[in-house]
RNA sequence: GUCCCCGUAGCUCAGCUGGAUAGAGCAGCGGUUUUCUAAACCGCUGGUCGCGUGUUCGAGUCACGCCGGGGACGCCA
């Protein structure tokens, strides 16, 4: 029989079409299937024993009836057994195993397999989005991060996945930069270094124009200006994002990320009126102080009879928009025009009532006006700090640049390579350097669950034992490694005449390259990209153990040929599962 | 004051819609290489899952209440 991607669906619906030839489907059995520990099976369905509790019956009875009813080909692929109270669980045959490894044989099948999950719908993810004229600094990492690999992942399941950086592009701090820039701008500086520059010229403008001076009344005009359409200031602006975007992108370069969109707030200037009329006339916003703002009654934080009340603020009283109301108006324009089936927004966890409550509103307001409603969805991560549990500082207390980050990784890696291998040419210890020291500081994000604090440690992330960047890359490493030494090509391996696999350790990883597809569903479903890391670390030390015990190059051709084949699917899983994440793999290291 | 996140081994963390004996790495102790990368592998030691009550056949997981850490709370994003 053919076993589908995901096998544990295919247990799932043999049970539910058991459990409905014996009539107790419409009595509401569920099977409950999941992934199993290893002593127990591959995956096993608890539903019996909550069927029996409630039907008053004898679950191990239950399970029996349905494990008998289960169709021949179900039967014949898994060793099915009673255990307990009513578990029933099942274990792949040794030829079942080797049948799925014989199916998914590359990345693009894999891909094929998975991508029915999200098929035909559209998800539009907005991470990164850093501000224009400042640099990107360790606190921009992780939405990065997590983004991306929130995408991948989405893409792989069958998505088509609009990446959208919605970029801090407008706001009073303009009104001070340019009224630095007009007075201090440094054009060599502006020619070598543009986001420095501006950095220093925001600094400069903002100690100038101190609460109460003329010159704090003379920066506000020059935003006035930009905002009335002022031409000097616009172009001025529109200078500050592209040299902005540019230096981002040299960032993205190096992690990997490529946007679609770079929509910033200044996108929706001309969006928000149609927020603010359709807010108004439904009757969700009303004038509070001069502020139109949404209440949410029924929610003890965002009701109008809340202690200290928190209501969401879509326009100011002095009329000027805020980021309330942009993001109404985002979540419109990606519903209408991108046809978002999911949102996805990445973001600390600090803004969490923000987006309750911008989600509470798009859902009244799109329910008023009849639109069709998209899954809305904020992705949340805790703060990194360093060791001290505090933020990240340098020594001196200074915010760390993104740029200064990713080089001391590649500096440290290179350290790394030279003294593990010294005899490789220096281009290829810096190529290797690169793809490890980015690959663990993103790995370092992705392998933890993204809800916690985590705390920085390039010892950790740098090591080569545990869950890391390192460890991982050295287990496809080692992979490769065989295929070279045998002469043979990993893209066409010899894996003809294959046997099952036989020793604990080949049927070890076995089992769990056949649970990649739990660790895509998982981490996709959830949004939580280190279920698929923590399964790549399982799956790595699955294939270390069988590294040690069993070797691949042997004279009999069926082990030999089922040993490199178990290889192969080593290397394409663990290859597809640290580009879902966004890393870069290597040859050797 | 209200709400959100976190609290699991000495340290850093997993533990998915409640399931079987709570798992890794580091640190500590002891092994493994004439054999495909030892950046590896194997074993041992290490736990009142913050505390309490409750729901359940079954609770680290759910509910309620405390304790501790972090955070948000009207015109910043």
């Amino acid at each position: 029989m053919d076993l589908p991607f995901h096998v544990a669906s295919h247990v799932d619906l043999a049970l539910r079409a058991a459990a409905n030839r014996l009539g107790l489907a419409e009595r509401g059995f569920q099977p409950e299937v999941r992934v199993a520990d290893p002593a127990h099976g591959d995956f096993q369905a608890n539903g019996a024993l909550a069927f029996a509790k409630r039907e008053k019956q004898n679950p191990r009875a239950v399970a029996q009836q349905i494990v008998d009813a289960l169709d021949a080909d179900t039967q014949a692929a898994f060793d099915i057994a009673l255990a307990g109270p009513g578990f029933i669980n099942f274990r792949l045959k040794p030829a079942a195993l080797l049948a799925w490894l014989g199916r998914y044989d590359s990345e693009e099948h894999l891909h094929t397999g998975a991508s029915s999950a999200h098929a035909q719908q559209t998800w539009v993810v907005d991470y990164s989005s850093p501000n224009t004229a400042k640099q990107m600094h360790v606190g921009h990492l992780r939405s990065a991060v997590i983004g991306e690999a929130i995408c991948r992942l989405l893409a792989f399941t069958g998505a088509r996945v609009i990446r959208d950086n919605h970029l801090g592009d407008w706001g009073t701090q303009f009104g001070k930069l340019i009224y630095g820039y007009k007075r201090w701008a440094d054009p060599a500086a502006l020619a070598t270094d543009a986001i420095e520059e501006l950095e220093r010229l925001y600094k400069l403008g903002n100690n100038a124009t101190p609460e109460g001076s003329p010159a704090l009344d003379e920066a506000r005009a020059e935003l006035v200006k930009l905002q009335n359409g002022d031409p000097e200031n616009v172009a001025l602006w529109q200078k500050f994002s592209e040299v902005s975007l540019a230096a981002f992108q040299q960032i993205y370069d190096r992690l990997g990320i490529t946007f679609d969109h770079n929509l910033g707030e200044s996108f929706y200037n001309d969006k928000v009126d149609r927020v603010y009329r359709e807010l108004t006339e439904t009757g969700l916003a009303e004038n509070s102080n001069g502020a139109l703002v949404v209440f949410h009654d029924e929610h003890p934080r965002f009701s109008r009879n809340a202690e200290r009340p928190n209501p969401f603020m879509v326009r100011k009283a002095d009329g000027a928009s805020g980021y309330a109301s942009t993001d109404l108006a985002t979540a419109l324009y990606r519903t209408e025009h991108f046809k978002a089936d999911g949102i996805v927004v990445v973001t600390d966890f600090r803004q969490g009532d923000h987006f309750e409550q911008l989600f509470l509103t798009v859902k009244k307001w799109f329910a008023a006006k009849n639109y069709r409603l998209p899954e809305l969805h904020h992705v949340t991560f805790g703060a990194v700090t360093g060791e001290d549990g505090k933020a990240l500082k340098t020594r001196s207390g200074d915010v760390i640049k993104l740029k200064a980050l990713l080089d001391e990784a590649e500096d440290r890696a290179f350290a790394l390579v030279t003294e593990k291998s010294p005899e490789f040419p220096e281009t290829e210890r810096r190529d290797i350097a690169r793809a490890v020291g980015i690959g663990a500081v993103q790995y370092a994000d992705l392998s933890q669950n993204r809800s916690s604090n985590y705390v920085f440690s390039w010892d950790k992330m740098l090591a080569l034992d545990g869950n890391t960047a390192p460890y991982l890359l050295y287990a496809v490493a080692r992979v490769r490694s065989i295929f070279r030494k045998a002469g043979l090509d990993p893209a066409q391996p010899p894996t003809a005449g294959a046997s099952a696999p036989e020793t604990p350790q080949e049927l070890a990883l076995a089992r769990k390259l056949v649970q990649f597809s739990d660790a895509v569903q998982l981490a996709t479903n959830q949004l939580r990209p280190h279920f698929l890391g923590l399964y790549l670390y399982e799956l790595a030390g699955a294939y270390s153990a069988f590294y040690a015990a069993d070797k691949v190059i042997v004279d009999d051709p069926a082990v030999r040929a089922r040993r490199l084949l178990l290889c192969h699917r080593t290397l394409i899983v663990l290859e597809t599962g640290l580009h879902l994440l966004g890393l870069r793999t290597l040859e050797r290291m």
